[in-house]
DNA sequence: CAGTGGTCTAGACCACTGA
DNA sequence: CAGTGGTCTAGACCACTGT
């Protein structure tokens, strides 16, 4: 009878898939609930917050709980340092830099991270391998103006990647995945025909307001990224 | 001095990211954390809770908790229906079913699914514009052992996402994406070069173990989904 | 076995907001 | 203004796990 957390959210689950509460519908409220349930009301308060932050009802005060009409259904998706998705799939991986230059960040890079004129920016490219095959090309520009340090960085044996991770180990990023088609370089690189499409994936990482970098991860054609929800 | 749970969050992230609790760094147990902030233990629970949750500690028990090594980054995303999405940009939703049969599942889809030899399925091809450009083709296949309603369904008028939605309401799923070049069908309805690099999304949803329903969404040339986190 | 986090409780006060 | 969820508290017991 005595009824933990989980229990609730389950039964509650239960009844909604089984239409017992139909979208839309007025749950009990928690006192109610905790006492058919025989238990707390926090017991109650935590089980419909965690529904609540799954997207699966949607609550008030003073107007109660509802089911949401349209659940709003969301994935979460890790984000690894490459390094490490490539060796939790027992792959031996490999990185090499391919070009490095220090200049004034072009104008769609000044646009895009909203740098003032002239800031300077490290742009690198990279490769990264799994069991010797090429896996990630890497286009990288860092701001010099924030992060002076990256310049004597020797990057040609550790990746940009995990350098920037453990040296501003927390910060805000947006990210955005798409499709692209296979240059030169980069059919050169990632062993493929030009014009292959490529999983893409950008990323512009913020500090405090500032932006820090800016990155666009072309992968080996065929690549997927996975999860459950 | 009476610090919420999100005080408590906000400060010992602020630790976090200035250094003074360095990554691998072992953090003070609950108990002494609620004395020096001045608040209930539970209350550090939840702060600490959180935090955890979205990977920038570690706790176990007895051992403590540890400001994570590699912190795992990790994004959120809405996983909405076309239509709404389209909406929500202020487009104009326009759906379209190109095709549509009844047949056995073929062995790619019975292998993904877990389906038994000779399941019956319906195969529906459709598209989804915004604003009357194309947006998003969509190949879908619904397991009839499952759903035998879906037969009866009229999809010319309504797209089989949103008939799912409202008919299985709540399922798992899994959910990957990746990156296809546009065939000649697909070039033709998406009024794109044959070649063309498409983002694109699968998505096969369980319901109690059972495999409802498979799909492949195209978007057109350019799509991005994006994030912050 | 002892220390740490995980959870529950009963009660309280507060914040928001619909009627 | 009254009902609902949001949060905090002080205390308790439990589950796990390192030593």
């Amino acid at each position: 009878m005595k009824a933990t957390f989980r229990d609730v959210k389950a039964d509650i689950m239960r009844k909604i898939s089984a239409g017992e509460w139909a979208p839309g519908a007025l749950i009990p409220n928690e006192m109610d609930l905790a006492e058919s349930y025989g238990c707390a009301r926090a017991t109650v308060n935590r089980a419909m917050r965690e529904l609540a932050d799954e997207g699966v009802i949607e609550r008030r005060r003073k107007a109660g709980t509802r089911v949401r009409i349209a659940p709003v259904r969301q994935a979460r998706f890790a984000i690894p340092v490459v390094r490490d998705e490539i060796e939790e799939q027992n792959g031996e991986y490999r990185y090499a830099l391919i070009s490095r230059s220090k200049d004034a960040a072009p104008g769609w890079l000044r646009a895009r991270l909203q740098l003032p004129e002239g800031t300077p920016v490290l742009h690198l490219t990279c490769m990264h391998y799994a069991d010797g095959n090429p896996y990630q090309y890497e286009d990288r520009w860092i701001n010099l103006a924030l992060l002076p340090q990256a310049e004597a960085a020797d990057f040609a044996t550790l990746g940009p990647n995990e350098w920037l991770v453990a040296t501003v180990p927390f910060s805000d990023a947006e990210i955005s995945f798409s499709a692209a088609s296979a240059d030169e370089t980069l059919a050169d690189c990632l062993s493929c025909t030009r014009g292959a499409a490529l999983f893409t994936v950008e990323r512009s990482t913020r500090l405090e307001g500032e932006a820090v970098t800016f990155v666009r991860q072309y992968f080996r054609p065929g690549h997927r990224m996975t999860t459950r929800y």
